[in-house]
DNA sequence: TCCTAATCTGACACCGGTGTCATAATGTCA
DNA sequence: TGACATTATGACACCGGTGTCAGATTAGGA
């Protein structure tokens, strides 16, 4: 036997017709409980797969999501942000029990997508993964929209935004690093990150924040601010330039843990202790969290729910049922860094 | 238009027949300059994209290749091994920049494999991923070769294994690992990590330590050797039973940074100050090793090297070109945990 | 025994492209 | 002007399955 064996072949050795295998291999009642028994023998024999261009090309579906991974563009390209390899962990995983594929793609925000992965049938649908600029996008989401493309995002669900959207309580995350503060009595706080309407995940993180802090009666002094993207670098810079300008705190909230851990190493440098001198809170809990020094307290973002419930929102808008922007609840981890 | 445009729609638009439309969004060069520009201006009108289970069912060829990731599975199941993360990020870079898709999957290596990717025509070839047990995947190997599946692996070139791998020169590294301990004065060495062939990396690297070692006439102690596997968990633990028993070294080389790390938590409980009691130096130079306190010592895998490799290998492998088994040179990186 | 229903199977069109072959249209040269 | 090469196009089989429809066979009931 040259080449893989097909249906074909299978009648053949089977002798049933052609039709019968393909019936039998799918376990449809139509068939004889022995006819299907010799059928699925031969095909075990034969080592036969289902040809899955010709079936998806009949049935028009492929069982299969792509994940499109956007990333900054200012980042360091052969570093990929840990919190979303550890989203693509259970993206995978939730994609397995489901018995999807998935295609992974990474795609740099500036440059025109690949999306055609729905277009061309590879994908029954896509799954959009990343800290990303929402004002950028939203052209293109609309674009997605009109050709009736399935696809779900993670991220910030901003009001009128017309995607499906799969995201943390980031609002509630701010309020559980500020409460947290507030308890240990630090209330002289800065806050790294983005607090633009750019970067809506981090946004909605410093909103929580404040608001927290203004149900205590404190408001956060705005000169405290500094701006970064989720990197170890970009937190470092932006922190040492606050030091640099002699600004003053006891506590820092920082919107993603890359950034705190850089905001850490800036500390040290300035010989300014953590917790003693300052208090520092990150944002994700990803692996790294728990081994630097001090271990990071941090608004943990349940990673393995996330996938499953970005899976599951896709299929299900992918059958055509109805679903909802999905919130999932943030969880503080205390650690060394805030005691 | 109701469902997406085909390329007979394009044809009746263009005013040609269907095969001219196929030719002419290949650029094939028997069309007409002019009949092929119109050919594509109603297909972008259209939003056309060539269907991919029709062109690949024909072609007999699928431009994508599938990721299997082998974990262990006594290894917890939420967190991935972040070294392997990085190469997924390499390994879907080079796949891009290829032109091919690639599918991921994880796989648990004690169950049966998922690998009929290939059989099934939805990937070309396939690329093995994981710390593994080697004894483990010789009949599955054997399976694979015997059905003509192209497929290469990361991991140790084991003689007359019949796979074709790319993998870092373990054994280089692991004397890398061991000149710079000498180097510091540090002959009294432990090892952790697994020196039996099952974990042919693990091995590799503990015999160019060991080799290098013995050329200067120094002999390690096969007493101060504790088995794990590649997490911070078992670092700990291996590292935790040598200080029970009393067993002394003023040096440690872990073969693997989850084991660094798990290490340097089991010394600094015991009041063991890392570098001053012990020095300690891993294997991977995994994101992580930068941000431990001390900042880990270690030898780096170049992932993005060996991510196009394993693409490059794998594509030649498919178009039938001659390749070799490839061994990537390893790197020192000096850092804290060994000054 | 005849009629009808239930069960099982095969023939065949079809999914949407690609590649081969035949043919029409145009150009070249003697 | 006729023979022939060149260029551009269309018709059609084909990839390997799936789903529909018709027909064969057997069972059951009157």
């Amino acid at each position: 036997m040259k080449g893989k064996a097909t249906s074909f072949d299978i009648a053949h050795y089977a002798g049933v017709s052609q039709s019968t295998v393909s019936r039998a291999l799918r376990n449809s009642p139509l068939v004889n409980e022995e006819t299907r028994r010799r059928v699925h023998e031969v095909a075990k024999q034969l080592n036969y797969k289902v040809d899955k261009n010709a079936s998806n090309l009949r049935t028009q579906q492929s069982s299969t999501l792509a994940l499109l991974l956007f990333e900054d563009p200012t980042s360091d390209e052969s570093q990929i942000n840990p919190f979303f390899l550890a989203m693509l962990g259970s993206i995978t995983r939730a994609c397995a029990k489901e018995g999807y594929d998935l295609l992974v793609s990474f795609q740099s925000s500036s440059s025109d997508w690949q999306a055609d992965y729905e277009d061309s049938h590879r994908a029954d649908g896509l799954i959009l993964l990343g800290y990303g600029d929402y004002l950028d996008y939203q052209p293109k989401f609309k674009t997605l929209i009109d050709q009736h493309t399935k696809f779900v995002c993670w991220g910030a669900s901003v009001d009128n935004r017309p995607d499906l959207t799969v995201s943390c309580d980031n609002y509630g995350g701010g309020k559980l690093a500020a409460e947290h503060l507030l308890a240990t009595g630090r209330t002289d706080c800065a806050f790294i990150g983005d607090a633009s309407d750019h970067s809506p995940e981090f946004f909605a993180r410093y909103q929580g924040f404040k608001d927290a802090f203004l149900a205590k009666g404190v408001a956060l002094n705005e000169r405290k601010m500094a701006n970064a993207i989720s990197t170890e670098e970009s937190g470092y810079h932006a922190t040492r330039s606050l030091i640099a300008n002699n600004i003053r705190f006891n506590s820092l909230f920082a919107a993603s843990d890359l950034i705190a851990i850089g905001a850490i190493r800036a500390l040290k440098e300035a010989k300014i202790k953590v917790p003693d001198d300052v208090h520092v809170v990150g944002f994700d809990n990803i692996a790294v969290a728990s081994f630097v020094n001090p271990p990071l307290t941090t608004v943990q973002q349940d990673t393995t729910l996330a996938g499953q419930m970005l899976v599951d929102n896709l299929l299900k808008l992918i059958r055509g049922e109805n679903v909802e922007n999905t919130l999932l609840p943030p969880r503080l981890i205390i650690r060394g860094s805030s005691v």
